[in-house]
DNA sequence: TCATGGGCTGTAAACGTTTACAGCCCAACG
DNA sequence: CGTTGGGCTGTAAACGTTTACAGCCCATGA
């Protein structure tokens, strides 16, 4: 099998030969940059069509200084959010004309830095202060994902309003619903969107003049099994509540599933609710009644704002994408009224 | 703001004159290429340490002719298989020292090919047959995945046996279940995944005795509404039958959907199985019995076959992966052994 | 007529690596 | 002692762009 390199072989010296003008004049063609006679320009592309001419990016790239790359950082490429955000990102990116650098963690540390991005877009907490801090320090251009920067550093992130939408959903259930005794299951005990959906439920309970129970709150890990075995044991203990509102879908299905195996109906004897609306949300039996985070324009709006900082120096430090409050079954709003 | 260029800019210069050695020892060094005295070696690493040294990527690319960069070509970022495909991608590319770019057609045309890779990983139809002959004729290394190359083309490819799964599972539905009259619902008529499993399905028939009905095959399209539409007619009709094989989990969940709607019991009066074992199988109700195909070593196949065609210029011309039946409560097999 | 200046173009020096080639040193050998 | 050769090192020429700078041409105005 004979061997061909790779590369391109056809270089901006054809295209110039070609077009009888100079590698200068065909390179500003090319970007669109500095003045060009018509003429010149139609030759231009002629000579490029018919040689298929397509720029070395590595020598464009080391010539102007410039990578047009963006570099993503997680620690694992899974979950629900994976493919929206994703999309969100190589569309936000792609628009700009920047390619997108996928590197998850491993062996401590990432493929992507200044030496081969022009910014970085951090994945939740895929980066630790220290290494935050060092980035900073060189003022390499971020912006984070899902969770704030350390306290004293000044990095843009992007977010939605994981405490509106609890605090709407723990509406809903109270207003529509008609229920008073909720219980709240919290996630891991450092999560942001945990810490902030259990703050828009409790500010819903206070707003309507409902006292907050400690009882009636329990930590459920964002895991449907460790949210199984919660809601097993406050069944057991002959706990009494009108709905339940899982800090996530995955720990709403656990506890759908405890309640059903303890001989409970969802929602005619206990309501259930959730966050995120994953994709399996609406497959389960019955549907779960949920809050759509914009995951994708989420991905899109951090791009934004990264390459903001790049070209321009500056980015918003803050922006909070709105949720929305999905009702289907489980809460019992859509089976009350029909009948 | 202060504005900082944004590439680091230590140069394989400085780490040279720190270490008292010239930039070409250095290179040798960083790439264990070519003899070096292990005090040399000794002295660039303490020097490329101190001084953060980090080799710029383009220079690298452009200097070597290499690219050491591997574009994944779709069509759309979305579905269940994505993140454990892109999983098992990344795993091979990061142990090959290969960084992997991500590309989703748009405006006709990919932001990858010879110019900035070294070769591409085409998914399913994301390219089509013009474009592929187009670039096997410049011999750009390639390879394929979940569908063969088109004809007269030696292109490498990679999927699963999506043939065997279905046998197995129809096997499973007759030996085990005591199954007779098992409907198949095919995919899209075009879909290779669907020809194969339908093929598996057939062949499972014919080894056990059990003559082909053509009654009992509809298509479901691989989407659940259309599924459940099918499904609906076919109890509307009054057709009898044991169980249901759809032929992707999407279509399965149509089916369930159908059946129980129709006052079906699930899998009492008829079985239902899927394929694929996406996330929300084994969430329905009930969990359902579906063939798991191994779509992140799928993925990390591809890369490993990918790199051995750009390093060694060969490559395996078909890998197919074994799939696995997943029992769970839909084919009722457990549910009748328990009681 | 000549000076001015704007539009367009070309020359050539970067950019930060890799690597062919040549050269040095020293041990081993005749 | 001179030659040989292997291990190690350095010099400098690529790699394919961008872009500062200089220069040309020609219309314009004095």
């Amino acid at each position: 099998m004979p061997r061909v390199p790779s590369s391109s072989r056809i270089t901006i010296e054809d295209v110039a030969k070609r077009a009888g003008l100079s590698t200068a004049t065909v390179s500003r063609v090319m970007n669109q940059t500095g003045p060009v006679s018509k003429e010149s320009v139609r030759r231009v592309q002629l000579a490029v069509s018919e040689l298929h001419y397509k720029p070395n990016l590595a020598a464009k790239q080391l010539a102007s200084q410039k990578n047009n790359m963006l570099g993503l950082l997680l620690d694992e490429i899974s979950g629900d959010f994976f493919p929206p955000m994703l999309r969100g990102m190589e569309t936000g990116a792609r628009e700009a004309g920047y390619d997108l650098l996928i590197a998850t963690m491993r062996g401590g540390s990432y493929a992507v830095g200044p030496h081969n991005t022009d910014g970085i877009l951090v994945f939740d907490t895929s980066l630790d202060e220290a290494q935050l801090r060092k980035l900073d320090a060189e003022s390499f251009p971020m912006v984070l994902l899902y969770r704030p920067p350390p306290r004293g550093l000044q990095i843009p992130y992007v977010a939605f309003e994981n405490k509106d939408g609890a605090r709407a959903m723990t509406d809903h259930l109270i207003e529509q619903c008609g229920y008073q005794r909720i219980a709240f299951l919290r996630g891991p005990s450092d999560n942001q969107d945990s810490y902030w959906r259990e703050r828009g439920y409790r500010e819903s309970l206070e707003a309507h003049g409902i006292a907050f129970h400690s009882d009636l709150l329990a930590t459920g890990d964002f895991d449907d099994e460790i949210a199984y075995k919660v809601v097993r044991q406050w069944v057991g203990e002959g706990l009494t509540v009108d709905a339940i509102f899982a800090g996530d879908d995955e720990s709403a299905i656990g506890t759908i599933l405890a309640l059903r195996d303890a001989g409970l109906r969802v929602p005619e004897d206990i309501a259930v609710v959730g966050f995120d609306d994953s994709p399996s949300s609406r497959h389960l039996t019955p549907p779960l009644t949920t809050v759509r985070a914009p995951i994708e324009q989420t991905g899109f709006e951090a791009v934004k704002q990264l390459i903001s900082l790049i070209e321009k120096g500056a980015a918003q430090p803050e922006i909070l994408l709105p949720t929305e409050i999905i009702i289907r079954e489980s809460c019992g709003y859509k089976a009350r009224r029909l009948p």
